[in-house]
DNA sequence: TCCAATTATGAGAAGACGCGACGTAAAGCT
DNA sequence: AGCTTTACGTCGCGTCTTCTCATAATTGGA
């Protein structure tokens, strides 16, 4: 069987116990005995042996009483947030972004740091390890106080974490990012593409909160696209999934070449279009055009409820979502929503903590 | 938590256990109590409590027992796979086939009914039940005995098991083909669309047993994709996952405009194509190429373990492969498998017979 | 034919876990 | 100070699994 591990004696039941008020614990912050019990629809006195047990590793404390209310004050406890903490990356062409988490996933230190596009890789792997070292040092953690890392970047990511193509990034490709990054803090290591942990972090507390199947468009100078089915990451057996960059789709005009048809850059015509400028305006139509037509490709392939735009072009607002909604409507039988990106740039960080956070609960928290 | 239902005491630890013998049991065939203690991971008495228990739900029985061997003859027990019954349908354009399978998917009835194309959806459902019913009355089950069933068929089918769209069948299209059939036995009915249902069978039995991710190829008059991922099928939020029939694809060229230029039928055309004909094996080509050209859609997007081909066109065999095979390799970065359908125009049916039994996996036997 | 070896069975004891119940402790309120 | 309210702590019960050991049933060889 494959959801009962090894043993199956009465073991089980208390890790499975231990578990639910864990997640209890976590879900409604600093509770008492009674609470928690009820929550984890466990009586009182096995809510208390799992608490003692999670208190034990660290996880679990006793914080301050109740208080106001007849009757005996009840123990309150909450969760140790501060018992571990991820790292997440973002490693692309032109700027680098290091956040440092705690097993909430509340991000308590974060650095940027601007990188140039034709920089080595070494230099650019070195400018990364200082921001993220930057942040642990700030925080106060000692070697082995980061739990697990993950680096998101543009490019394709495979299983084992190795960058297998990357055209943005020069002498990226064959790197061991996964492994890199795992050195540096003594933990686990990760990668994976930047639109999928953008995606990752849309689900986890952005746009896409409320839905399983997502597709996320990655617009601007990055581009791509992330892929999540059932709540879970898709990346394809190679970790090639959503790369469209053979599908020959008619009336596919890459964004760079409107653009420079356009001679102006996004920022602009963004602004311009808000202002009611017609030509603008046709730009902005032949952007969300675009992202259209690499949209549909998976909209069709999956048809997922949500489609996120985010990258660059998601400064150009509800004006691009508009038109991108009538391209889908034409192109789909069946289009789904459309809605911009709540991180913006900061998504692909925020989805490598994700990543990281998916790690630890599983292997470190028994989640 | 998601795991663990409601209670958390000991009854859960049960359950577990039952299923696991149960799981042990329908594996491995007829076992002695210690075998099937070993196989589960329990002891011997845990498992003799879970046997007993299944005993009384009719699930297992005691066969003869072990001999030829020293030792005190082991009393050996069996899985009563005839202890309940699920039927799966493929209704198509022109044929309906009808399979009745025990609760090891083993199939031991089977109903073939040619229909026409223009024949109207009542006469249809009734030519349906006709085969269907045919099988459970050849194998003597009182009604009650049929604890699941599934329609395959050629169109959307969204979740509540209701077409919503249809272009081959007439009248097909609003039909609740699931709660028709469903109402036919007396049990919970379900509908999928005929590629999806062909994808599950081949992962369940067939090209695809060793695979998680794959795409199927449906070719031929019916055409269409299906989707499984981690091994459970995609069809999206209204079914319609993989329907590309919209996707503006360069050079995508309609088998049946193919055939129609070469003025033969496919058959012919891979007979000769088989002798070494020239022009035939230009033909297969040109469809080998379209069939490339949709595939590749989903394969950029899912970036699958494997593409397996079915349907009518499936008879071109390894050359129809091969040239599919060289086509999403220009298509591709990384082309994945291509295989042929091991059951061909059965997999329908036996993908809805799989269907059924998951559903009966999971609500009655608890697994 | 009888005996040893082998293998499975059956019953009983021990350990672990979760839960209900009951008495006790500690606060607010009158 | 006494009553009410709420939570704590402990005890005992029932359930589940596993370990152990005596017993039963068969085969193969002396």
């Amino acid at each position: 069987m494959r959801t009962l591990g090894i043993t199956n004696d009465t073991a089980l039941l208390r890790r499975l116990n231990t578990r639910a008020t864990l997640h209890a614990l976590r879900e409604g912050g600093a509770q008492t005995l009674t609470q928690l019990a009820r929550a984890a629809g466990l009586s009182r006195q096995t809510a208390e042996v799992a608490l003692s047990d999670l208190t034990e590793r660290g996880l679990a404390e006793e914080s301050a009483p109740t208080e106001g209310k007849a009757g005996r004050p009840a123990r309150r406890f909450r969760f140790r947030a501060e018992a571990g903490h991820v790292v997440g990356l973002d490693v692309g062409p032109r700027r680098i972004l290091a956040m440092l988490a705690d097993l909430n996933g509340d991000v308590i230190e974060e650095r940027r740091l601007d990188a140039d596009e034709h920089m080595p890789a070494a230099e650019r792997l070195a400018l990364a390890k200082r921001a993220a070292t930057a942040c642990v040092e700030a925080a106060g953690l000692t070697r082995g106080g980061v739990w697990a890392a993950t680096v998101g970047t543009s490019g394709v990511v495979d299983r084992s974490a190795r960058v297998s193509v990357s055209h943005l990034i020069p002498g990226w490709t064959g790197l061991d990012l996964g492994g890199q990054v795992g050195r540096w803090f003594g933990c686990p290591g990760f990668a994976a593409n930047d639109a999928n942990l953008a995606a990752v972090a849309e689900h986890w507390r952005g746009s896409a909160r409320h839905v399983e199947d997502l597709v996320y468009v990655l617009s601007g100078y990055r581009a791509g696209h992330g892929l999540l089915l059932d709540g879970r990451l898709r990346a394809g057996r190679t970790g090639s999934a959503g790369e469209l960059g053979r599908l020959p789709l008619t009336g596919w005009e890459d964004s760079s070449v409107v653009l420079a048809k356009a001679g102006r850059d996004a920022e602009e015509i963004f602004q311009a279009a808000q202002a009611g400028d017609e030509q603008a305006l046709s730009v902005v139509d032949r952007l969300a055009h675009g992202l259209a037509r690499g949209a549909s490709a998976l909209v069709l392939v999956v048809d997922p409820e949500l489609v996120v735009v985010g990258g660059g072009f998601s400064r150009g607002g509800e004006l691009l979502l508009e038109r991108m909604r009538a391209h889908l409507a034409e192109m789909c039988l069946n289009p789904p929503e459309v809605a911009l990106s709540t991180f913006g740039e900061e998504s692909i960080a925020l989805g490598a903590v994700r990543m990281a956070l998916d790690h630890v609960e599983r292997e470190r928290l028994g989640l």
